[in-house]
Parts: structure tokens; sequence; C-alpha cells
DNA sequence: GCGACGATGGGCT
DNA sequence: GCCCATCGTCGCA
């Protein structure tokens, strides 16, 4: 399990450094889990893409909390997204979690996503969602309790070489230059697949 | 393979 | 009442 001090980085090296990693989801004792291949940061209240941009609201809190907890949110009302909260308590900022390689609990992933093929299970941040079974009732949750059963799994670095940035997606009415920040992080190798 | 678009509900002005 | 950090389907090539 990532210690506290892992998220408690600049957004940026965190998303950057979660690639590689094993999101972990125990329930009703299986083991889902998947090795993160998208990541993007969303940085502070001067961020214009950044959900805080707007300051602290019952929505936003999580984001001032803590690092190391997850921020859940629902969008475009019928789907989660999973995100991880960074930097110093009072500073809005988290890590959306785009993507995962699907590692274990294969036959419980595949059930939620029926009948989608495989290759399209868990490569959206709502999908992987649906597919782990994270929701609103994870909202709030310490990904570095000892007890947790969602957690982050510290696995071997992905080198520079097998890594790509892009703007980050979806931010069609976001002003420049956040709008173009180079703030998504892909494993482009073979071994995201 | 690819672009357009509708679904659907919480958050915020 | 408008805006989404999306997804799946449809029509067309």
């Amino acid at each position: 399990m990532l210690p506290r001090s892992f998220y408690h980085r600049s957004t940026t090296t965190v998303a950057r450094d979660l690639l590689g990693k094993i999101l972990v989801h125990e329930q009703n004792g299986g083991r889902i889990a998947g090795m993160i291949i998208e990541t993007e940061a969303y940085v502070g209240e001067t961020d214009l893409a950044c959900h805080a941009k707007a300051g602290r609201t019952k929505r936003t809190a999580q984001m001032y909390g803590q690092p190391g907890f997850a921020y859940v949110y629902f969008t475009y009302g019928m789907h989660w997204l999973f995100n991880c909260v960074t930097e110093d308590e009072g500073f809005p900022a988290a890590v959306l979690v785009r993507g995962v390689k699907p590692l274990d609990g294969i036959d419980i992933i595949a059930a939620r996503r029926k009948p989608i093929a495989r290759p399209q299970w868990t490569n959206g941040p709502g999908k992987l969602c649906k597919a782990f079974g994270i929701h609103g009732a994870h909202h709030g949750t310490d990904l570095c309790a000892p007890n947790s059963n969602l957690f982050i799994e510290d696995n071997d670095p992905i080198s520079d070489f097998s890594v790509t940035t892009s703007p980050r997606v979806g931010l069609n009415t976001v002003p420049e230059p956040w709008k173009s920040m180079p703030w998504r992080w892909l494993v482009t190798s073979n071994i995201a697949r």
C-alpha cells in the first residue's frame, strides 16, 4: 500500500509516478486489481480545469483535505470518476485515474462490463469505476488506512521511454493555457496491454 | 474506422 | 437553467 507521503507531493509528480502502480478494491472477499496506465493532474484553484476553480464547496471539500484520500464524483448523469487527493492539506488538488489494465478479479470485471469487449473494460475513467465497483460511497475513503479495502499498491516504476504526455481530455470550454497543459500521462508500451 | 449525438442528474449561478 | 474531468450507439465509409 502506498504511504501518505507518496501522495503528499506535487500533483504532476504523483500523476506521473502512479503509472504502473496497482489499484486494488477488495470487496466480498474478492480482489479486483489493475495496473494504472493513464492519469491526469488537476492542480488548485488557479487551474481553470480543476473543480476547485470555484473555491471550496460541499463537492470539492475533499480536495482540500489530507493527501491520500479518494475524491469520487458523479458526472454526466451516469458516471462515477475516481481521483486521489494530493499535496498539502488546504491546497485543492487531485489525480484522476483514467485507465487501468485488469490483473485480478477478471471474472467480476467481465460480469460488470458485459457485453463490452475486453479492451474497452477499463480504458476510461467512468468505465474503470463501473468495472471496479467504485461509486459515491467511496468518496472520502482513506487510501492509506491499514484496513482500507480501496488502496494503491507499489510496483516497479515505468520508464520514461514508455510514457507519453498530452493535454487533458474533455476540457472543451476551459480557457488557455489550462486547456493545453500537458497534464495527462499514458503508458504507451505493450505492458499496457 | 470515425464523427455526431443523446442519455441523464448533481452542482452551481 | 446551463454546464459538464463520459460512454455507447448510430449512420456512413
